[in-house]
RNA sequence: GAUUCCGUAGCUCAGUUGGAUAGAGCAACUGCCUUCUAAGCAGUAGGUCGCGCGUUCGAAUCGCGCCGGGAUCACCA
């Protein structure tokens, strides 16, 4: 039973007891710092059954809850507010009960179980800032849904087939001259990527050829009306074919431009050849399936390292190219049940008009299946493999739209887990200029700024004269600890469902809101009981509650803020919101580095307050450090 | 156009189940390393919480309407 909850219980029983009210449910808050207390209950909800004025309803109220209450040592009444102190006696008691123990329990035997999907990387380039988010949002989602007492299968979906993948395999046979990660000495992820931007690059260069002489001569010759019939005749598009009827006589806008150079990018001779290694995909063409092979072979050797210097692990790995077939049986069922119909033409398609949404097609005319059809039969295959609970999909907010249809089919196909499924939805990283588009060469590498990040810390490291007696590979370790935690710490503070800017820049900061600040305070703790050691203190077997302690006002803070971490924890798991956490740390970190500098702990005369102020120290240090390990960040022990 | 998310200090963000005088960090300025690690601490300055109306004892928070921004609305993934 927490103290907020106590202390409600017993605001209940006076409001009966009082007034005769029956009030279901009453919540405190923490007192503002600047009025005496701890915690605050507003009465002014309990003016309409007290019938009084809110003064004299709070001392009322406050003198019922002190009679009954061994915690609370004494009230104010501020207008309408009851501001409560709760006993040192009662913090000293908490303190006891945490002190020197981890914060975060295993989960029990019969914990429930959550998948959480996230990461789901395309194997035709290499990882961006993009990634970074959905990467550390995941692993730190995990780990919290861990801490608060579940069980926790990390999945990824390789999306690992398809056009983008066959045009980086184009282009490489094309223009790569037998290039390899070996002989080029590139990351074999970036490797790849190059020949997709390759491809683009060449693709473009062809559509803009195409734009240039298709119809050239027919058109000028020609009446615009006559013209608009040939190019509708050849193009079988009316509205292409009336911009280019503009391009010709040079009267269309940028944006007809724009968009007469998308058409014609997927009618250039190199998309037809990608396309034609997309069939042979499908059709199990050895050659392709062996370029295939060997190329994804390199990407995933990239990935490994770029998903190792994250931090970031998975239990289970799911591949698109084993999963794009499933989900056809799902149509079956689907007709048959009649919540899919099928067209004239075969496609199916389930009406989700009625739900405020569209019909979304499920199965092309062709009778091939698309995104969505995938993703269905994935669910449903990862429903039979694991009896989950609950499932969360770590996907960026653009794809709102496609949770909402696909947890809206599953139910409507009458799946009962369809409601335990979760989309984990989080908001793009933008640079000043807008998005990135990796197409466009806007992106920011992971692996750059992983690289950069550690180099900055380095950097830093040595000029404020950090470190120097640790050895080079302790160091190394060091600038990767402060450099990556820098980088995590960065992307996780904020609330997952906004969106966030990132400015290249500006380098990421090392003071103030920062990992490195938290990782600081960790380090002084660590010196501080390295010193307490040496001079032969051995604080942690020693019993001082036996003592009278006077807490400081500072000493009690700490401890309020120890007492919040479950309730902290519970809500990062239930909101999976590891800004919580991140924010939380924060604030604990901050306020014993104020503790630091405002009281002498093993300069302190009397020696039970030495032996308290480090044992507080010590389960401080352990907060932190459970804090951060929830962000997926270490903490070192001397910088 | 429809749906949806968002708009808080110069910048990046907290605070949003309605509560007291809206908080941090960065950047700027002022102090503090012969005292447990200065990636620190203390302080100054910086706000019509996009705008308006409404509900309420009380609104950054709830409702409505504007203004501004993002995302989505494919037989693409």
């Amino acid at each position: 039973m927490t103290l907020e909850h106590t202390l409600s219980q017993k605001t209940i029983e006076a409001l009966q007891s009082l007034y005769g009210a029956s009030i279901e449910k009453v919540s405190f808050e923490k007192t503002n710092p600047d009025f005496e207390g701890d915690l605050t209950l507003v009465v002014f909800p309990f003016l309409k059954v007290s019938k009084k004025k809110p003064e004299d309803t709070a001392t009322e109220i406050g003198n019922y809850l002190e009679n009954n209450l061994a915690e609370i040592a004494s009230f104010n009444v501020v207008k309408g507010f009851l501001n409560i102190v709760i006993a040192d006696s009662f913090w000293l008691n908490y303190f006891k009960s945490i002190n020197g123990r981890s914060f975060i329990k295993p989960a029990p035997e019969n914990a429930p179980v959550v998948m959480v999907e996230y990461s789901s990387p395309n194997t035709n380039k290499p990882l961006h800032l993009g990634h970074v988010r959905n990467n550390l949002l995941g692993f730190s989602v995990s780990e919290i849904l861990k801490a608060a007492g579940n069980k926790v299968i990390k999945t990824n979906i390789v999306n690992d087939r398809g056009i983008h993948i066959c045009k980086s395999m184009l282009a490489w046979q094309l223009f790569g001259n037998g290039e390899t990660p070996a002989s080029s000495g590139m990351k074999g992820d970036h490797l790849v990527g190059k020949y997709y931007v390759e491809f683009d690059k060449q693709n473009n260069i062809e559509a803009l050829n195409l734009l240039h002489t298709t119809n050239r001569n027919k058109v000028n010759n020609l009446s615009i009306e006559d013209s608009v019939k040939l190019v509708q005749f050849e193009l079988g598009d009316e509205k292409i074919n009336n911009m280019m009827v503009n391009y010709h006589l040079s009267k269309s806008t940028p944006e007809e431009n724009k968009a007469l150079l998308e058409f014609f990018k997927n009618k250039t001779p190199l998309m037809q050849n990608a396309q034609d290694m997309l069939r042979k995909w499908e059709a199990g063409d050895k050659d392709v399936r062996a370029l295939w092979e060997t190329m994804n072979g390199w990407v995933y050797d990239g990935f490994a390292l770029s998903y190792k210097m994250l931090g970031v692990d998975f239990d289970k790995i799911y591949y698109e190219s084993n999963t794009y077939i499933l989900g056809k049986n799902i149509i079956e069922d689907g007709l048959a049940k009649g919540v899919l119909k099928r067209r004239p033409d075969n496609s199916v398609y389930a009406d989700l008009t009625a739900e405020g949404l569209d019909e979304k097609t499920l199965l092309r005319s062709d009778g091939t299946s698309v995104y969505m059809t995938q993703d269905l039969g994935t669910a449903l295959e990862r429903a039979k493999e694991v009896n989950f609970d609950k499932h969360i999909y770590t996907v960026g907010n653009e794809q709102d739209y496609h949770f909402k249809v696909l947890f809206l089919i599953l139910k409507k196909l009458g799946y009962k887990w369809a409601d335990e499924l979760y989309h984990l939805s989080y908001g793009m990283v933008e640079l000043p200029d807008g998005k990135m588009k990796s197409r466009e060469g806007t992106v920011v590498d992971a692996d750059e700024l992983m690289d950069e990040m550690i180099a900055t810390a380095k950097k830093t490291a040595e000029e404020l004269g950090k470190a120097q007696d640790l050895d080079e590979a302790d160091k190394e370790h060091l600038y990767k600890t402060v450099g990556l935690g820098a980088l995590k710490y960065f992307m996780l503070k904020v609330d997952p469902k906004k969106k966030m800017l990132f400015n290249p820049s500006e380098s990421i900061d090392f003071n103030g809101n920062t990992a490195p600040f938290i990782q600081f305070n960790y380090v002084r703790i660590c010196a501080l009981l390295r010193k307490a050691k040496e001079g032969l203190l051995n604080f942690e077997d020693v019993d001082v509650f036996t003592h009278n302690i006077h807490l400081l006002p500072k000493e009690k803070e700490l401890l309020v803020k120890l007492h919040g971490f479950d309730a902290v924890l519970k809500q990062a798991a239930a909101e999976l919101n590891p800004s919580l956490i991140a924010n939380y740390v924060y604030d604990l970190a901050k306020e014993y580095s104020q503790y630091y500098h405002e009281t002498n702990i093993l300069k302190e005369s009397e020696k039970d307050l030495i032996m308290f102020r480090l044992q507080l120290s010590n389960t401080i240090g352990i907060a932190i450090k459970s804090g951060m390990g929830l962000l997926g960040i270490e903490v070192p022990e001397r910088m």
